[in-house]
DNA sequence: CTCCAGGGGGATA
DNA sequence: TATCCCCATGGA
């Protein structure tokens, strides 16, 4: 085992795990359990700084995972610069969120799942994929199950996945793995442009441009893309005064506006406009 | 272009 | 109890 530790002034745990960019981790002990691919780490604070605890062999992984090259502050202090008071709270609020290099097919999967979908229930369906379909490992005595191989979910009945939870979009699950085992290379797209990378993955059955901007984000580390949701079209209409209301056309109007700074704006704006609504109650 | 089905749970009225 | 909403998309 191995620890990493890292300031936490600009990786605060909470604020990078429910900003809504990643779905499988649970609370353990003084911390959390993160899960990726096959692999886990426990996260927790300790004085000022954030460690990340792993298998030996996983410490780059992980390094990469929570993206620890590179200097968030510099991201910081181009948001409040921008002079939009709510962008402003936004990153003050925000600014311990790290946005994740996640595994590609998993975010791929995971956001095809989180369409028109609640993140207790995009939790609660993959942990059921998992179960069902994945390996059991155990880290640190704590019994987990791996995200499911490209074979084993293209193998799987359709009715199963939709006991999953996965409603209609089990279609698009089911498609997708066939269509990778079948020879679509996704990992191939990490070689692509953001306009070229955005016109392969729309290219795939049950995947819109949410679902698109997010596993460019996400997935990809495309940080100009702005994945346009409820919660940021609430955003752009009641605090930037905006009027358009077509999501395409606001997230290319914000990727315009914000450049390659937009995925990391997105977090920001998406995580305070949420959490704050649900303070309010 | 607009309309609507797709699962299902939780919030709201 | 009924209705709306949810990190939407494909098809008519």
């Amino acid at each position: 085992m191995v620890n990493i530790s890292f300031d936490k002034k600009f990786f605060n745990i909470k604020d990078t795990l429910y900003c809504g960019q990643v779905f499988r981790f649970r609370e353990y002990k003084e911390g959390y359990l993160v899960f990726s691919q096959d692999k886990c780490a426990y996260l927790f604070d300790f004085d000022e700084n954030t460690v990340i605890c792993c298998n030996d062999g996983d410490k780059e992984y992980f390094e990469n995972y929570f993206d620890l090259a590179r200097d968030y502050s510099v991201i910081y202090e181009k948001a409040l610069s921008l002079g939009v008071d709510l962008l402003t709270e936004s990153a003050e609020y925000g600014k311990g969120i790290r946005i994740l290099n996640q595994d590609i097919m998993e975010t791929l999967f995971s956001f095809i799942i989180s369409q028109n979908n609640n993140i207790p229930r995009i939790k609660a369906t993959i942990e059921k994929m998992c179960l069902t379909l994945g390996d059991e490992k155990t880290f640190m005595g704590e019994k987990y199950f791996t995200f499911p191989t490209v074979e084993k979910l293209a193998s799987c009945p359709i009715e199963q996945l939709r006991e999953f939870g996965l409603g209609y979009r089990a279609e698009y699950i089911l498609r997708l793995a066939k269509d990778i085992i079948n020879g679509l290379n996704i990992l191939e797209f990490k070689n692509l442009d953001t306009v070229e990378l955005k016109t392969r993955l729309l290219s795939i059955y049950g995947v819109g441009r949410k679902v698109c901007d997010c596993v460019s984000l996400f997935g990809f580390h495309k940080s100009d893309s702005f994945p346009v949701d409820t919660w940021i079209s609430k955003v752009y209409k009641e605090d930037l005064g905006g009027e358009l209301t077509d999501p395409i056309k606001i997230s290319d109007y914000l990727v315009d506006l914000f450049g390659e700074n937009s995925g990391y704006i997105q977090q920001y704006l998406f995580y305070y406009k949420r959490e704050r609504e649900k303070l309010k109650k």
